[in-house]
DNA sequence: TACGTATTTGAATCACGATTCAACAAACAT
DNA sequence: ATGTTTGTTGAATCGTGATTCAAATACGTA
């Protein structure tokens, strides 16, 4: 049998197992067996945590959620510059490729939050907290003068996380020529009209051919 | 019994039915008795016409997006005036509401555009149809000195889909103060800063209370 | 009108996922 | 050690939707 585990401890397990299948499968379309074999469990057991499958279906979504959050505040903090910020910030808010588990989580939801109250309000909350966010960063680069903002935050703001949300589908969806450096560059040039701001990307160390890995990496 | 069609006939139907049922239900929740009824058949006569289900779902999609850019294009046809047009184009690219039937089956794929490659392709093609549609009425208005493009038109006709996308999802979700006249307004904040034009809005036939029916209607 | 064909029905069957639950096993308490 | 609680299994059952297909019906046509 599998490893007994605590009620609490299960439940977060299967909140992630259900994150994953969901990822796999599509919000909706996802079924108990999967979640369960995901988790390494049996139906039965799923179902003795989460007798009503959307319970589960929606804490995982919001866990996804809060990860997504969390995991773009932990990028930018430490992060004193205006300008880096406000450009980290939004590279953050990309998903990383095709295959970004974050981000497709939160597409799948886009469909489904026409039909379904709940998961509209996650998404509409989401979306707000990330316009605070942004409104944030460029009132602070304001206040420093780094930023000359033409437009009141709010509206650049909801513009910027706008503009991140419709890039994420496209990547998600694999658009030929709009990938995550396109879509970062795309937005930015938004952000430079709304800031005032030259918003110069840090010089990506380039990989050249020979440099590609280290070779003293054993030294 | 139902009134028989010819084959072409009811293939174009059913193509209908299924938009409309997926509405309802979901782009993959959706289920084959639930097109039948819509259609008002049973669900041996709907295999009969589509042995594979997903050849009619995907047919029903490309429908809904060739309908959804065919009245685009036929409410900015016959202005000629830049800054109007560009008002109008991104008006009709916003849903008339929570319910709008043609964005809401968009916003259905979006996340089973990430598994599904053909659905991809298919929200990708509409994607740069969309952009090169920006693209024409930008370089016509630069052309005509009414606009001052800051950014090449890619850029811009890039940023202005991604926009109308993002808010189209925010409405459908039924953000509580993102409606279709904010995001609107949102929009054409962007188109300001990109065209160097003001883009007023022609002043909203304003109803007042009085004037809210004709008191004249049946005189 | 009668024949042949295309379309549709409706019932039977199939397939699969959800749900239930008695039995079992692991952790815990005494 | 023993008993109790809790978590898990696995098989049985239920329900639902897809699929099949023979029969029925509408339509075109000769």
């Amino acid at each position: 049998m599998t490893q007994r585990k605590s009620k609490a401890d299960r439940r977060i397990e299967l909140i992630d197992a259900a994150r994953r299948a969901m990822i796999q499968h599509g919000a909706e379309g996802v079924h108990l067996n999967q979640i369960a074999e995901e988790a390494g469990l049996t139906s039965g057991a799923v179902l003795y945590h989460y007798p009503d499958l959307r319970d589960l279906l929606i804490e995982a979504h919001h866990a996804g959620m809060e990860r997504f959050y969390e995991q773009r505040l932990k990028k930018i903090n430490g992060i004193s510059d205006p300008a880096q910020k406000l450009i980290v910030t939004i590279r953050s808010g990309l998903p990383s490729g095709p295959d970004d588990a974050g981000v497709r989580l939160l597409c799948e939801l886009g469909g489904a939050a026409g039909r379904n109250r709940v998961y509209g309000t996650l998404l509409t909350t989401l979306f707000d907290r990330q316009v605070a966010l942004y409104q944030t960063i460029l009132e602070i680069g304001a206040a420093q003068g780094a930023f000359t903002l033409i437009q009141d935050s709010e509206t650049v703001g909801r513009n910027l996380v706008a503009l991140e949300d419709a890039y994420g589908y496209r990547i998600v969806a694999r658009h030929h020529t709009i990938g995550p450096d396109e879509a970062a560059e795309l937005i930015l040039d938004y952000a430079r009209l709304a800031t005032g701001h030259p918003l110069k990307t840090l010089p990506v160390p380039h990989r050249t051919t020979a440099a590609r890995r280290p070779a003293t990496r054993n030294a």
